[in-house]
DNA sequence: TTGAAAGCGCTAACAT
DNA sequence: ATGTTAGCGCTTTCAA
C-alpha cells in the first residue's frame, strides 16, 4: 500500500484537511505550509486514492459509452472505435475516465438506470444502436447527462450529434458540377437506409439548383454490398443514353461499381467519374482511387467528448445537431 | 439522491450489515429477515452505491485496456477494437468494468504505476505497442496484475498472449498439399516484418517435412500493401516454371497478387491456388473469394480476459504464449 | 491560515 | 442468526 494522506500529514506536521487543500490547490495555505506539505508527499511517494477522492466527492468523473459490440464489431464498425478514440482524447485530457460496455438495445435503459443510480458514471455517450423510447424517458425525467451518437430516427428529448449526410450529398453533387458532369446517376442501398437517403437527398438539392436532371432511371437503390454495387452500374449502363458521373452511396457499392465499369471498358475518370463517401475500406486501394467525400469521425468523437463535459457541468445545455462537417477529397476517379 | 443501505435498514427494521450480508448472499442470514430486507429494498428502489462498495473493499474491479491509439487508428487497427470487444464480454461477465486509455509507449510505465499505486484497476491489459523495458520491470517488481497483448520482441518478465503466425503458415501448407500442390511461392512483408517472417516459416516446415521444395527464387519480401504485392507477383510469373500455388503473407498483399494474376489472365483456381491470412478486409470481397488462414482475434480478447482475472485471483499464474489458434477458411481461391 | 471532526455508503471482524 | 463498530482515504464545514 502507498502512502495516505495521514502519512503525509503526520510527515508534514499538519492535518490532513491542509493536506487536502494544498492538493486541491486551495487559497488560504500559506506558502510555506504548502512547501512542507509538498515536500512530505515528494518524500513518501504519494499518489492519492483516486477511488477515496471520488467516493468523498461523490463524483466518479467517469463516462461510459454504450453500444452493442460483439463478435465482429471491430470489423464491420471501425468507425465506432474511431469515435471511441476521439472521446477518450477529450476525456482523458480533463482527467475523465473512459468505460466501454457492450450492451443490447433491450437492456440499455435498465444498464443505464442502474448505473446513474449509483453514481457508477458521470455521464454516458450511447450509441444509435442501443436507444429506445423508453431510454429517451428515463435520461429525460432523470436528467442523466448524455449523447447520442447518430440521429434517432423517431421524435424524442435526446441530445445527439451525428454526420451530415445531405450536406456530403451537396458536397459530392458540387464537385461533380465543377468537373463539368452534365448527367449524373445515384446507386444507393436499401429504401430504407436513412444514410443512403439523405445523400441522394443532397445530391438532387444541388442538381436541381443548377438544373442538372436526375431522371428516375438514373436513381438505384440495391443493397451496400458489392454485387449490388455491380449491378446496379450495369443497369445504368443499359440507358440509352449513359450518365457521365455515377454517385454510390458508399465504399461498398463503389467498389461493385468500379468492377462493372472495368468490365464493360468505360474508363475512369476520362467516359465515367466515379465519387463516393466515407474513406474507408475501399477507396484508398481501388484502381483508380475513388474521390471521396470524408468524414472525420474521430472529430465527432472529440465533439461528444466536448458536449458530455460541458452537459455535465450544466445540465441545461440541449444539442440535437449535425456537428461534423464532410470534407471532399479529390483522387483519381473524378 | 437514492436510498442508502441505512434507508433499506431502518425500514426492515434490521442492522446495515444485516442488508450487506443479504446483498452479498450470506449464508447465515435467515429466510425470513432476507425477504424483509429485500422487500425494503425494493420499495425504496435501492441500488447500491458501487463506488462506496468498491471503496470499501479496496477494490475496483476495473480492468485498464493501454495501448496508443489516436486519429485513424480505428481504422488501420480494427482488430485493436476485437480484442477489447471480446475483452469486455469476459469482464461484463464478471462484473469488471473495463476503461480504454491512450497512452504514449513513453509515459506508459509512469501510467500505470500510478493507476495501480491509487488502485484504480486491479489489472491492465496492455497492447505490445507501449511496452518498454522499464514497464516490464516496473510490473515484475511490483507483481501488477496484466497481460500483453502480442509477443514482446525483447526478453521480459511479461504475461502475454499472441497469435501462432507458424501454425498459421502450417495450417496454410498443408492445405495446399492437400489440394495436391506440387510447387509453391510465397510473398510477404518487409524483411524486418515478424509476422510474415513466422508464418514463412510455418509454410516451409511442412513442405519441407512433405519433400516440396519452395526455392529461393520462390520466396519473395516487399511491402504489406498491393501494389508490392502485384509486384512480386509479377516477378514470380517471370520464372520459366510458375508454381501452382501462392501463399501471401497478408490481405493487401494477396489483393495485389490477385490483381496481377487477374491481368496475366491466370485463372484462380484452376492455374494457380492462392492463400492468404486473416479475414479482413479483402478476403471474402474479392473475386474469387480467397481461401485464409484466419485468426480469431475477438477469441484472443476473451482469452485475455480470462487471463487478466486469473492473474488478479492467483498472482502467480504466469502464461507466456501463443494461445489463440488460427483455423482454415476455404473459399474459391484454392 | 489551520485543524477537528463529521461525513461519503458500504464492508467485515468480532461480539452477542 | 444478527448487530456493533471500526474502518476504507479523502473532502468539507465550521470553529479556532
Amino acid at each position: 500500500m502507498g502512502a495516505t494522506i495521514k502519512d503525509v500529514a503526520k510527515l508534514a506536521g499538519t492535518s490532513t484537511a491542509t493536506v487536502s487543500k494544498v492538493m486541491n490547490g486551495s487559497y488560504s495555505i500559506s506558502q510555506e505550509t504548502a512547501d512542507k506539505v509538498r515536500k512530505a508527499m515528494e518524500e513518501l511517494d504519494y499518489h492519492p486514492n483516486l477511488r477515496a477522492k471520488n467516493f468523498a466527492r461523490q463524483s466518479a468523473r467517469t463516462i461510459i459509452f454504450v453500444a452493442e459490440l460483439g463478435k465482429g464489431t471491430g470489423f464491420a464498425n471501425p468507425q465506432m472505435f474511431e469515435i471511441l478514440c476521439g472521446l477518450e482524447e477529450v476525456l482523458a485530457q480533463k482527467d475523465y475516465t473512459l468505460v466501454v460496455r457492450n450492451i443490447a438495445a433491450g437492456d440499455c435503459a435498465e444498464f443505464i438506470r442502474n448505473a446513474a443510480d449509483t453514481k457508477q458514471a458521470d455521464g454516458f455517450v450511447i450509441h444509435a444502436s442501443v436507444i429506445s423510447q423508453a431510454l429517451d424517458e428515463l435520461l429525460f425525467t432523470h436528467e442523466i447527462p448524455h449523447i447520442v451518437i447518430g440521429n434517432p430516427n423517431f421524435n424524442s428529448h435526446f441530445c445527439w450529434l451525428d454526420i451530415d449526410n445531405r450536406l456530403a450529398g451537396e458536397l459530392a453533387a458540387k464537385h461533380l458540377l465543377e468537373r463539368g458532369c452534365q448527367s449524373v446517376a445515384f446507386i444507393g442501398g436499401k429504401p430504407e437506409d436513412q444514410i443512403s437517403a439523405r445523400r441522394l437527398d443532397g445530391v438532387l438539392t444541388v442538381l436541381k439548383e443548377h438544373d442538372v436532371l436526375l431522371p428516375r432511371e438514373y436513381v438505384k437503390k440495391g443493397e451496400s454490398v458489392c454485387d449490388s454495387g455491380y449491378r446496379m452500374t450495369m443497369q445504368i449502363l443499359e440507358n440509352r443514353r449513359r450518365p457521365d458521373a455515377l454517385v454510390c452511396a458508399d465504399n461498398y457499392i463503389a467498389y461493385g461499381c468500379v468492377n462493372a465499369l472495368h468490365d464493360r471498358g468505360i474508363l475512369i475518370p476520362e467516359e465515367m467519374k466515379v465519387i463516393t463517401f466515407d474513406d474507408f475500406p475501399f477507396s484508398q486501394i481501388l484502381k483508380p482511387m475513388l474521390s471521396v467525400v470524408n468524414i472525420d469521425v474521430y472529430d465527432m468523437g472529440v465533439q461528444a467528448g466536448k458536449y458530455i463535459l460541458q452537459k455535465i457541468k450544466r445540465s441545461n445545455l440541449y444539442v440535437q445537431s449535425h456537428i461534423t462537417f464532410p470534407t471532399l477529397i479529390i483522387r483519381e476517379s473524378t
